[in-house]
DNA sequence: CATGGTTGTGGAACCGGTTCCACAACCAGC
DNA sequence: GCTGGTTGTGGAACCGGTTCCACAACCATG
């Protein structure tokens, strides 16, 4: 038994395909009779009629398929507790327009996405996490084609979501300044090469500036994703100075556990005598211990603007450039106020851990 | 400008539409002199020729596109850090066959799928993490549609590549019987609804078989993917005993983090006190403290595996209806051989937090 | 009762590929 | 020089929808 086409649910409905064709869209905009209605739903009904893709898709010029490339090497991929999240958000924007979702992953600097648009395979792209030296993305974009720039990219000519790197990290910054802090470290999330670890820096150095703080490089450092690198760079930050810092700002989660278990191993405890602030509410970010304050970023959110705006781009209405997508500073156990000097090297009991939900 | 067809290919070439389709296929049942091939070949790239998907797909019949379907609850995707590793293995399968993939998310329960075949929206399905209770599946499995399971399901007729959860936990409690730990918990990663959860329990139940040590009950507590949910369980397990055990395995690194923090709160000190096993290695296991001995997940290889399962099917060929990838013990801090019994209750120094890479 | 304006429906073209089949041109063999 | 078998190519049908446009049937109006 083959699969039934429009012309089967037609013949048997004694109706012509363009009335189908009509009815099953349910267009609006042509009258049809409630008695020819009915009898084509039952035939369809009957049938178990189900429309061809592609041939809708030929027909129509559209996919109704929105391409989400992910543009995140891979060891950044794995350590991106949010991406999940992200693409839900996604997918979920897309179903209640009647999109689905096509995930091309490709390294940066390796493969072609330019063809997912010009082969119709979607109708339009949104991009995640690119490096600022993504020519197709550009090309595209001038070609007019429909792109969504999850991420940031100078530059960029084209609509982009994101959060708010800088504003969340300088709210970070600025909430360790008013727990007494004044030696802050920073640990970026990746290298300078990603807009985002650039943002984040941006918003530690603002934070330092509004208290006329000069920026200290040797408190500077940048990881790569993963906590390994967390590790190694709050290693380097110890070595170089004769004194550890006050507070240290680690512009992601997932390294700042590499941070964590580097000031243990060198005798210091975190929040007694370092305090730390992390970046992305990862879920696990509530249980480690101690548990990380740090700075929430909406992921699932994210992935339902950057649909919604894509959607939006492809139906050809105009929109905001620019989104950044608001964080929040989510205050647990890692950062404490700054104990007196005197205190500083001083013994104090472990404090109870109460656990945020 | 619009966009070039192959009949404007064949124009520029002086050929026709047949003889671009053939060359640009390169079909190679069908001789055509060098030439020929090199004109069209040229044409193709002067116009920036790219072939029409929707137009190709309704010709051929096929896609080229797999179909991913999560069916995890929104809260059990959060946690599952490893359901990005197994996309990308499943995107990457794909690629390297010429398909793409789409993807869908649907709580179970809510939603179809059957759709994305029956509308040739995917050639085939790879079905992730349902629970027992999926209807649609086995409709479609016997109607005869390519879908690759990628979980486990009783009664499933058709082919599944999974973990193997019980030989994993199996390995993981003979680790702790090894150590010398006899009192040991069980704490799932999910509900009994989650047949992953089923088969973890059993394989805890065989290792204590094999040693002759009859199940406690009061020792077994149901987890529900998240770190509140093991933190619970562990509490439960403490309240009803009046002697905390030797040992838990906890079926999920995610969970086990919420019971190192329940352990936490009663004074329990890990390893010390309590060892503990985890499942999955999350690539935070090595990050946290004490450092989570583990059952590693190929997380990767199981979307590979999935993904090239699928193509195998969608092509025809017969193959394995039940592929269990092997899992590998990584033995860290949080399990340490028992304390001889006067000792147990006795402070020890501090061991030194060496990580692993 | 002719007229003009709806209203509902169908025929046919079209979207852009692939593929069946026919056929012309060429070659070797007798 | 005719036959028969390649070899290379093109015309046309086909995949399964959507949509333009024409038209018949019906209605109300003058």
């Amino acid at each position: 038994m083959k699969r039934p086409t429009s012309a089967d649910v037609a013949t048997l409905a004694g109706v012509s395909r363009t009335t189908v064709s009509f009815v099953l869209n349910g267009r609006e905009d042509i009258a049809i009779p409630t008695v020819t209605r009915k009898r084509v739903l039952d035939a369809a009904a009957t049938l178990g009629y189900t429309p061809h893709g592609p041939a809708r898709q030929l027909a129509q010029g559209s996919t109704h398929r929105l391409g989400l490339v992910l543009r995140q090497s891979p060891e950044q991929v794995g350590g991106d507790a949010l991406l999940v999240d992200t693409l839900h958000g996604v997918v979920e924007a897309a179903r209640t327009s009647g999109y689905r979702v096509l995930v091309e992953s490709l390294a940066p600097g390796v493969g072609s996405y330019a063809a997912l648009l010009k082969a119709h395979h979607a109708d339009g792209l949104i991009v995640s996490g690119p490096r600022h030296d993504d020519r197709e993305l550009h090309d595209l974009v001038r070609e007019g084609y429909p792109v969504v720039l999850q991420g940031e990219l100078e530059g960029f000519a084209g609509p982009s979501v994101d959060v708010d790197n800088r504003a969340g990290a300088l709210v970070a910054v600025r909430y360790l300044l008013s727990l007494g802090h004044r030696r802050i470290a920073c640990i970026t999330n990746g290298p300078l090469a990603y807009t985002a670890a650039v943002a984040r820096l941006a918003g530690y150095r603002q934070a330092l500036a509004e208290v006329d703080i000069e920026p200290d490089p040797d408190l500077e450092a940048e990881a790569d994703f993963d906590p390994a690198s967390g590790h190694r760079a709050i290693l380097r930050i110890l070595d170089v100075g004769d004194e550890p810092p006050d507070a240290v700002f680690v512009a992601s989660d997932v390294v700042a556990l590499g941070v964590l278990g580097g000031l243990r191993e060198r005798g210091l405890r975190v929040p007694t005598d370092v305090s730390i602030v992390g970046f992305d509410d990862i879920s696990l970010a509530a249980y480690v211990d101690p548990s990380l304050t740090t700075i929430r970023v909406p992921a699932r959110q994210l992935g339902l603007t950057a649909g919604a705006a894509l959607i939006e781009r492809i139906a050809g209405r105009a929109l905001d450039l620019r989104t950044l997508l608001p964080t929040e500073l989510v205050i647990r156990e890692s950062a404490q106020p700054r104990p007196a000097a005197a205190m500083k090297r001083a013994r104090t009991m472990p404090s109870t851990h109460a656990r945020a939900p």
